[in-house]
DNA sequence: CCAAGGCCTGAATG
DNA sequence: ACATTCAGGCCTT
């Protein structure tokens, strides 16, 4: 009884390296004590103790501190696997983004790695993005859509985005003309968000599941990229059993109902841990 | 429905 | 030094 309860204290306590280093967010970096990041319009810092203060003075549940998290960790804690994950990487947090900087973000993560996805980002902030100044540093906001929406290709293609920067301009309209709104989207169900945020282009499966998961409120997106497809196959050959070929959308969506049943509403949080994990096991760069 | 090839960049490897 | 390969996910054919 008492050990349990000692371990839910942890629980409770926010990891920030844990958190920020598990490839959910880009635009990070930690000067001396405090974590600077940025977060649409707002710049953050976070202390070692996980408090915030936003240069918007708005508030933000950024670290979703309002998730029930012993419910959450015992309803994923299914395995040994997810056992050793959660324990070793106590304190790990979805965040809940900026939605637009998310949609972005993981359009231009696609055929890339997190190195370049942060330079590319901060490329992105560096031209479109207002320069505020937040504890005597300067800082460039992520752009509103309307800025990246009137971009040409060429401007965009200075940033670093590649083939990705005609999907960033046309992704961007569908922002500022509503066909995306990211407010209806939070109070979709899971299908619903995905299908229509699907529509913008650069937008498959596994981008979509990024950023219904870290940015639009479902739990149950449970992104699918190389790493976890690799770790599904290492630590469960059983309980998936997928062919190692490259997936298909259609053996993705065959997946993820897999997932779900095994992991259930959370099957999100479960995601990040293992993801967490075997990217240090292979000592994968973070930020 | 599926498979294959191209897109873009930088790092790793030969 | 230079060339090739690879990592990475989506779109088109």
């Amino acid at each position: 009884m008492k050990s349990y309860l000692f371990e839910m204290i942890d629980y409770c306590k926010i990891n920030l390296e844990n958190t920020i280093n598990s490839g959910q967010v880009f635009l990070w970096k930690k000067d001396q004590n405090n974590w600077y990041g940025i977060n649409g319009q707002d710049v953050l810092r976070v202390n070692s103790l996980g408090k915030i203060k936003s240069y918007s003075k708005q508030k933000t549940d950024y670290f979703r501190e309002k998730d029930n998290l012993e419910e959450i960790l015992k309803s994923i804690l299914k395995d040994k696997i997810t056992r050793y994950a959660v324990k070793k990487y106590l304190g790990l947090r979805l965040l809940r983004q900026d939605p637009f900087q998310c949609f972005i973000s993981f359009i231009v993560s696609s055929n890339s790695n997190i190195q370049k996805i942060r330079i590319t980002l901060e490329n992105i902030c560096k031209i479109f993005g207002e320069k505020v100044s937040f504890d005597n540093k300067e800082f460039f906001l992520f752009p509103e859509p309307k800025f990246l929406a009137s971009a040409s290709i060429q401007e965009i293609k200075k940033c670093g985005t590649g083939y990705r920067s005609k999907f960033i301009i046309k992704a961007s309209e569908m922002v500022c003309s509503d066909e995306i709104n990211f407010e209806y989207l939070k109070k979709c169900e899971y299908f619903k968000a995905k299908e229509i945020i699907s529509k913008a282009p650069g937008v498959g499966n596994k981008v979509a599941d990024c950023i219904l998961l870290f940015s639009l409120d479902k739990t149950e997106a449970f992104p699918l990229d190389r790493w976890m497809i690799r770790i599904l196959e290492k630590y469960y050959p059983k309980i998936f059993e997928l062919g190692t070929k490259s997936i298909t959308n259609k053996q993705y969506n065959v997946l993820h109902e897999k997932i779900t049943k095994y992991f259930g509403p959370y099957s999100g949080y479960a995601q990040q841990f293992l993801f967490k994990m075997e990217r240090d096991i292979y000592k994968k760069n973070w930020l």
